[in-house]
DNA sequence: TGTTAGACTGAAAGTGCTTTCAGTTTTGCT
DNA sequence: AGCAAAACTGAAAGCACTTTCAGTCTAACA
C-alpha cells in the first residue's frame, strides 16, 4: 500500500481512534498511557510506517555537518577541477557537500546574507567570487568559518594564487625559448570584478616583457568571450595579423585551446610555427599536451576544504592565507 | 541584557518595528524587501544574535527544498557535466543541491538506507550506480521520488540511452566510410557491475559488424582502465599490431582522446590514416573535433531534474523512463 | 453505595516560522 | 497631475507537534 504523503501524527491518531495527544505522549513518555491504548497507537504507527519527522531531521543533523560551496555558475571547467578537491577531501569526514550557483552579483548577495542565518551550515567555501567588505563581516560577525578560493580579503581565509607570477613565469618562459613576437589572449568576462585574475596575469606578462625589452603591440593584446568558437576567431585575426606573433599565451587552459583548434585550422604547426602556452592546467590540458602553468586545482580545493575543517574544529584561530606555488608544466605546444 | 531565552522572529520584528512576515522574508527573498526595511531588520538581527530555529522553519515549510544527487566519486567529465545539467535546472528553482560522492558499493547502501530516513531530501537523483530491489523498495516505501540516471529500474523514474544502439550507430558509420579492419577500445572499470554500458556498446557494436559480415578479431578488442595514460599505451599496441585497423571505436570520449593522442604520437594521420569515434560528446570531445556518438549529457541531467521535480509536484503518477535519443556528431577525426 | 484519588484522555493553546492574500505605497507614463 | 501597474508590507492561516488543563472513567475505600 504505497502511501502517497508521509503520514502525520493526525493520521496514526484517526487511525488508533485516539486524539494526537495521545499518539504524542506515546511517542514521548509511553509509560503514561494505557498499554491497550498504546498497543492501538503502535498498531497504526507500524501500519502507516510513521516516523515522527521532527526527530528523524534532529538526529540527522546532528551526525552530518554541512559544508556550503557558493561557485559561480558551473561552467568553467577550473571550477569543476576545484570542487573535486573539495569533494574529494570533505566526503570521508562525513559532511555534505551543499552546492550553491550563483549567476550574478545580486544573486551572491542573497546567498551571503542568509546562509550564514537559514543555511544552517557548519561552513563555507568561496569559488571564485569577489566578496566585499561588508559581507565579510557579516560572516564573520555569525560565526560562520570560510575559506575563500581565488578572490582573497584579509579577515578571512584564503587559498589564492599569485596572476601576476604566473603572467611573468609564462613570458619568460618564452622569451626564454626566443620568442620576441609575443601575444596575450585574455577573456573579458565578469567585467564588474575589479581585479579580475586575467588582468594581473596580463601585468605580470607585461613586466616581463618590458623588463626584457621586448614591446608588446596594442594589436598583439587580445580579449574574446570565454568560449570556445569566439577565442578561435580571436586567435585566427591575431594569426592572420600581416606579421603574425610566434607564440601565444592564452591566460586560461581553456582559451588556449582555442588557440590550438585556430592554428589547426589554419595548419599551422605547433610548436614549430607558433608556441601556445595556457595557464591552469585542466584535466583537458593533458591530453591537448599543452605547455601550461599550473596552479594546481584540485589542490586548491582540497587544501580550502582541509584548512575549512580546522577552522572548523577551532574557531577562534586566526584566518590563513595559502599561496599555492604556480608550476610550469611543459609539454608539447611550447 | 540577561538573554535567557533566544530571540525568535517576533522579537526580531518588534526591535526592527515591521511585522513578523517582513522578517521572515528578509531571511528567505532579501531580494523582495526594500533595502531600507532590509538594512533595519538586519541590525535588529544582528543586535539580537537572532538565529532561526530549523527545525521549526522545516515544519512550516513543507519541504525541505533540497535535492540529493548521490554520484561515483567525481572523477569522470561525463558525471560532471550530467550534473551540470541538473544544477542548471535546480538553481533557479531554488533548491539546495546536496551532493553525496560514493566511492564503493558499501558506501552507496549507507546512504540509500540512512537518506530515505532522515527525510530532508525532496528527491533525489542517483547517478551512474546501479541500485538493487531491496533498496529501490526502501526509497519507494518511504516516499522519497527519486530518479536514476544510466541504470534503469521498473519501478523508479529514469533517464537512460541505449548502449547497444549507440555502439551499432559508431560501427555503421565507419562501416558507411569504408572501414572494414576496426577495433573497439574500452574500460575495465566497475568490474562488479552486470550490465555495465561499455559491454553493451561493444554488443551493439558487435552486432552491427557481425551482421556487415565483417569480422572482428579478438586482438581488436581492448579494455584499458579508465586513466589517459593507460588507454594511450593499449591504443599504441593496437597501432602496432602487424596489420593494425584503420578505425578505432573508442566506448568513451575520455578514451577516444587518448587515443589521439597515441596516434599523434605515432605520427599517424587523423582521419587519414586512422579514423577514430568515441561515445558521450563530452566538452572535451569539440575541442577535439571528435566525431562521437552524442548522449547529450547536459539534457539528460536536465531531465533527470525536471522530472524529479514533477514527481515531487505530484508523487501519485506512475514513474516515467526517458530514453534520450543519441545522435552521431560528425567531426573531424572520422 | 457513595466518594474520591488516581489514571487516562482530548480540546485547545502554544511553538517559531512560512505563505497567502489583501491592502498600501511607489513608480512609471502620459 | 492622474492613474494603472508594480513593489512592499502585515494580518492571519497554516505546519507538525508538544504541553497544559480540564475533564471523564475506573477502581478502591469507607
Amino acid at each position: 500500500m504505497p502511501l502517497i504523503k508521509k503520514p502525520t501524527i493526525y493520521d496514526v491518531a484517526k487511525r488508533a481512534g485516539v486524539s494526537i495527544t495521545t499518539v504524542s505522549r506515546m511517542l514521548n513518555t509511553p509509560d503514561k498511557v494505557n498499554s491497550e491504548t498504546r498497543e492501538k497507537v503502535l498498531t497504526a504507527i507500524d501500519a502507516l510506517g510513521f516516523v515522527p519527522k521532527a526527530e528523524a531531521r534532529a538526529r540527522a543533523m546532528q551526525h552530518t555537518g554541512r559544508i556550503g560551496v557558493i561557485t559561480p555558475f558551473f561552467t568553467a571547467p577550473s571550477f569543476i577541477q576545484r570542487l573535486r578537491g573539495i569533494a574529494e577531501t570533505l566526503s570521508p569526514k562525513n559532511y555534505e557537500l551543499v552546492i550553491y550557483t550563483v549567476d550574478s552579483s545580486n544573486h551572491l548577495q542573497g546567498y551571503l546574507s542568509s546562509l550564514p542565518l537559514t543555511g544552517n551550515l557548519d561552513g563555507l567555501i568561496i569559488l571564485s567570487l569577489p566578496v566585499d567588505d561588508s559581507q565579510v563581516h557579516r560572516l564573520i560577525d555569525h560565526g560562520l568559518p570560510t575559506v575563500l578560493i581565488e578572490y582573497p580579503h584579509p579577515k578571512l581565509n584564503c587559498v589564492e594564487i599569485d596572476d601576476v607570477e604566473g603572467g611573468s613565469m609564462a613570458a619568460t618562459y618564452l622569451l626564454g625559448k626566443g620568442h620576441r613576437r609575443i601575444a596575450f589572449l585574455g577573456d573579458t568576462d565578469l567585467p564588474e570584478y575589479s581585479i579580475h585574475p586575467v588582468s594581473s596575469r596580463l601585468n605580470g606578462f607585461r613586466q616581463a616583457l618590458k623588463k626584457a625589452r621586448i614591446k608588446l603591440p596594442d594589436t598583439f593584446v587580445r580579449l574574446a568571450p570565454y568560449s570556445q568558437e569566439q577565442t578561435r576567431q580571436v586567435a585566427n585575426e591575431l594569426l592572420n595579423l600581416p606579421d603574425p606573433p610566434t607564440a601565444i599565451f592564452a591566460a586560461t587552459d581553456f582559451q588556449a585551446l582555442g588557440v590550438l583548434k585556430a592554428a589547426r585550422h589554419l595548419n599551422i604547426k605547433v610548436p614549430k610555427q607558433l608556441a601556445v602556452i595556457g595557464f591552469d592546467d585542466l584535466d583537458m590540458a593533458e591530453y591537448a599536451d599543452l605547455t601550461t602553468v599550473s596552479q594546481h586545482l584540485d589542490e586548491s580545493g582540497r587544501l580550502a576544504a582541509e584548512i575549512l575543517l580546522s577552522q572548523i574544529a577551532s574557531p577562534s584561530r586566526l584566518p590563513r592565507h595559502v599561496k599555492i606555488p604556480l608550476t610550469l608544466i611543459e609539454r608539447q605546444t611550447a
